[in-house]
RNA sequence: GUCCCCAUCGUCUAGUCUGGCCAAGGACACCGCCCUUUCACGGCGGCGACGGGGGUUCAAAUCCCCCUGGGGACGCCA
């Protein structure tokens, strides 16, 4: 039998961590057996659904490159065939009418509440003799909870039973006909021949009475497998307060995709020691059986290390169509080519995200630098840097331009060095805020390198005026 | 309130099923040192946990019970 999971979200927000991690988890189990990943959006509920989020749901998965194979599937374009399921039941007498208002029942609810009671339905119109007195009266269809209880084995948590009295006899078919989320989850698991529902561990409470629907409607049941709940820093649920909402705003914040697959895989499931896993690896590796059976706390400080490993050991080639994105946005046009992937190059080891990486790299393409206060203090100081520095300008000047790089700059500063008897780090710092404006880049022959012949002569004739123009220091 | 689930460093976890190899290992974070032209990267080291109590056993992180703590569910939401 060919393995079959299925990713069922309802379209009522966008694609979020919890959500994103269900996804993966029945996506990787599917493809480590070679079976199918379906998607099902779940939009019985006409409120609360929207197109935007619809689409939301698709650009995360998108994003992630969870590919399905069969979908997207509507369950607002099946409600036939739950009602005619509801209707089946009704029939074979499994299931009833209930003539009890939203608003009774609503009031019936927080009195039990109130008093202690367990808040359940009463069942009261469970054996209605007089239903055709009601007859023209709205009415739901309430499922017919047997005696006796449930047990299945759960392939994360393990056994689990729970006693019918505990379960309320759920509406299956609303008033308006519509129906409800319990009824359509074990309609389409089971036409849609799912193998494996792989889900949160808060469906926990509804896989009896799916499993009693399942019966009552004659099919075969699934293997379920509930994964524990992804919780924020507080120990709470996972919600938008605790940081990014939608997966795909981790794409905004700088986040390469593969860092959070990587995260989300690594939280709940491990493979002994291992860390760092590409998609291939997971899905090779991936099994239900080293799924843990607690929940864990959103780490976002592992997802960074996680993003930085993974720009680390990106190419800059594969980086740079997403870098050049980025800087048209701070409106930087940039071609794509070996200079801008040079200066990724220079950049990856030091940004964590992609948006550091611009930030970083922004000094290449102003038309002019900006000093920061501190350094150009520190380094710009005539007395110490003038001489240096037009000495150093005269020197590159002198590199042939066809052979302008870090080799051929890096003997001309040596040549320096030697003559003003300097280290190393004396002549840099200086020639590193004269070319950025700051006191922190990648290495400064790379640097040069990058930024190329002209500009860096040009910033260091514009470093040499600056320090010409400051008043005599007292020093 | 009732039911269900869970319990190893601050966090993610290995180890638990099949008790001894665990004076509990790895990773993130944090701290220190080294490398070094800055910042990073990298290397080395440090900090740091079996929630508590009872059993069972020659032996318990591992098995059993209770307690505590945390989470979830109880809708004409999904």
């Amino acid at each position: 039998m060919t393995v079959r999971t299925r990713f069922a979200p309802s379209p009522t927000g966008y694609l979020h961590i919890g959500g994103a991690r269900t996804a993966l988890f029945n996506y990787l189990f599917a493809r480590h057996h070679g079976g199918k990943f379906i998607l099902r959006i779940e939009d019985t509920d006409l409120e609360r659904s929207t197109e935007e989020s619809t689409q939301a749901i698709f650009d995360g998965m998108d994003w992630l490159e969870m590919d399905y194979d069969e979908g997207p599937f509507y369950q607002s374009k099946r409600s036939d065939l739950y009602r005619e399921a509801a209707l089946k039941l009704l029939d074979k007498g499994l299931a009833y009418k209930c003539f009890c208002t939203a608003k009774e029942l609503t009031e019936r609810r927080e009195a039990a509440m109130k008093e202690g009671r367990a808040p359940r339905y009463d069942r009261r119109c469970r054996d209605i003799k007089d239903a055709g007195e009601q007859e023209g009266a709205p009415y739901t269809v309430r499922f017919r909870i047997p005696e006796g209880k449930t047990i299945f084995k759960d392939l994360i948590k393990g056994p689990i039973a729970i006693e019918h009295v505990e379960i309320e006899d759920l509406v299956m078919l609303r008033s308006d006909g519509t129906a409800t989320y319990n009824l359509t989850v074990v309609v389409d698991d089971a036409t849609m021949n799912i193998t494996h529902v792989i889900r949160g561990d808060d469906h926990i409470n509804n896989t009896p009475k799916q499993i009693l629907m399942y019966e009552a409607l004659g099919y075969d049941l699934p293997e379920f497998a509930h994964l524990p709940m992804i919780l924020g820093s507080d120990k709470k649920r996972l919600s938008k307060r605790h940081g990014a909402g939608s997966v795909t705003e981790y794409h905004d914040l700088g986040y390469l995709s593969h860092a959070l697959i990587n995260y989300l895989a690594r939280l709940g499931w491990s493979h002994g020691d291992d860390e760092i896993f590409s998609m291939e690896e997971l899905i090779e590796k991936f099994s239900l059986d080293s799924v843990g059976k607690s929940s864990g706390v959103f780490n976002p400080e592992k997802l960074l290390w996680l993003n930085h490993h993974y720009i680390k050991t990106s190419t800059a080639k594969e980086l740079s169509a997403d870098i050049i994105e980025r800087l048209k946005k701070t409106g930087v046009t940039v071609e794509e080519g070996s200079r801008i992937e040079a200066i990724i190059d220079g950049e990856k080891e030091r940004s964590k995200t992609l948006i550091e990486m611009v930030e970083a790299i922004g000094f290449y393409f102003k038309d002019k630098v900006e000093y920061e206060e501190k350094p150009a203090k520190k380094f710009l100081k005539p007395e110490k840097a003038l001489a240096p520095l037009e000495a150093l300008r005269e020197a590159l000047a002198d590199i042939d331009d066809s052979s302008f790089d870090a080799t051929q700059i890096e003997s001309a500063f040596q040549g320096l060095l030697d003559k003003f008897e300097l280290k190393l780090g004396k002549l840099a710092q200086p020639v590193r805020v004269a070319l950025t404006g700051t006191s922190v880049s990648p290495g400064i022959f790379e640097t040069i390198e990058a930024m190329g012949k002209d500009m860096t002569i040009d910033r260091l004739t514009e470093a040499i005026s600056y320090m010409k123009a400051l008043p005599p220091s007292a020093e």
